[in-house]
DNA sequence: CGAGCCGTTGATAGTCATCAAAATGAGTGG
DNA sequence: CCACTCATTTTGATGACTATCAACGGCTCG
């Protein structure tokens, strides 16, 4: 990250993806008082019964949220880039079965949570962005509820990966290939199958030229088949473009 | 419903189980335009590229919100019990791919949706508290990702019917008995089963003593059993207790 | 009384989990 | 540079869970 450029302008630049802003809500935004941390790879951003007086703002690296069931068996609810912020619903509820985890090594920014809430007050567009973002968080966990009850594994595996192929993508010319940041097994954990299944699936695709893989950086030969194999429409993922 | 109560009491009364209320933020909140309607069931509540110029308030009766697979398969995402605000998030979003539908006759209120936000401005304890009830909405499909994703089909029946009773009971010493609003096949909608699996699993929960059924009305003989065996802890829907 | 929805049951098939173990690859230290 | 370790990916064999298909019974309602 260069040196010069406010860290929270990452944050900005999403907000403005679904919610236009005026020059007095971004400046505010990025006003916000905040201390930078890195966090290894595996390791807590938020755990059980933790803070709840800081919010979370992902800058780089990947991490997820996740349950466990009595079994022991884990199930990913949320996967972050970015831009996101992480626990804005730890603002309004105190959660205690959720934990978020750092995918790979991460940069974040705590911002207190007074300041948040001063801000939504100070700033109605602003806190408006905010809870838009959050908005969409529930639309993408709905699209997973869907995801995980009603489609095969295969077309599960395809959808998630188209997903991810436009999450990371910022722009909508950029190239649909990615550096895939998580194993087989947490491809699992959020789609609820097997490590093993996963895998198979995966070689599935790839045995169709609909994926070609070198190491975890992954393409897409033929974006369009795949999207219609995977039921995937980017859709839910831009709610308000054409409003 | 009585005369001479405010109907819009009902959705207050649920604000107020988990978020404080000043007696201004009350009054502000009954005080709200509203527009009272009717639906039969298996009618569009909220239907693809509707209006999204008004909230719906769920005043007596049962919704629930569902999405379709590209083979026609349904997801429904969630379910909506009386006091529930039911398309809040259409105030931030464009949502052309999720439907709502009423599961019962139902009564609603239509609150223009310039009247929300400008509640929310003028008494923010009071947009707290609708944003507080949106993050419990994320919760509860959290959990529901769990259970799709992560347990076999007799817990998951289990759970659900475990998370109908504690949400239908308005009291705490009420007893664990409801009329279920819902066909086996809308459970198997909830739970990514099919109807016929669906009705193994409840008559296998009932073999085993757990359920007793007349009809759709279910009591529970041994809560703390089915609850252990459901994977079922009401923390979920209760985030704000204790804290 | 017929129509239609809902619940129920049986037989069969298929998807995905489970168990076990072998390859691959990155990182470490000798 | 070469063992060596460890996580991850891959493959095979088997079995369990759930879907699918088909049909029947019960109930409500016009």
């Amino acid at each position: 990250m260069p040196k010069n450029v406010n860290p929270l302008a990452v944050m900005v630049r999403k907000l403005e993806t679904h919610t236009p802003l005026g020059h007095d809500d971004r400046a505010a935004l990025l006003a916000l008082p905040h201390t930078l941390r890195t966090y290894e790879n595996q390791t807590y951003l938020v755990r059980r019964g933790g803070d709840r007086s800081e919010c979370v703002v992902l800058l780089a690296g990947f991490a997820f949220r996740w349950k466990q069931a009595a079994e022991g068996l884990r199930q990913i609810v949320s996967v972050y880039v970015p831009g996101d912020l992480i626990n804005l619903d730890r603002l309004f509820l105190n959660i205690v079965e959720e934990h978020i985890e750092a995918l790979t090594i991460t940069d974040v920014a705590m911002i207190p949570r007074e300041a948040m809430l001063e801000l939504a007050r100070s700033h109605p567009a602003a806190g408006y962005a905010l809870i838009t973002s959050s908005m969409i968080e529930g639309l993408i966990s709905r699209e997973w509820m869907l995801n995980i009850g009603r489609r095969d594994a295969r077309t599960r595996v395809a959808h998630l990966l188209c997903e991810f192929s436009v999450r990371l993508s910022s722009g909508p010319a950029v190239e649909h290939g990615y550096d895939l940041p998580m194993t087989q097994e947490q491809l699992g954990d959020i789609l609820g199958l097997t490590t093993v299944h996963v895998n198979r699936m995966v070689k599935s695709l790839e045995a169709e030229g609909l994926l070609i893989r070198k190491g975890r950086y992954i393409t897409f030969p033929d974006w369009n088949t795949l999207c219609r194999l995977a039921d995937f429409s980017p859709r839910y993922l831009h709610p308000n473009d054409g409003t």
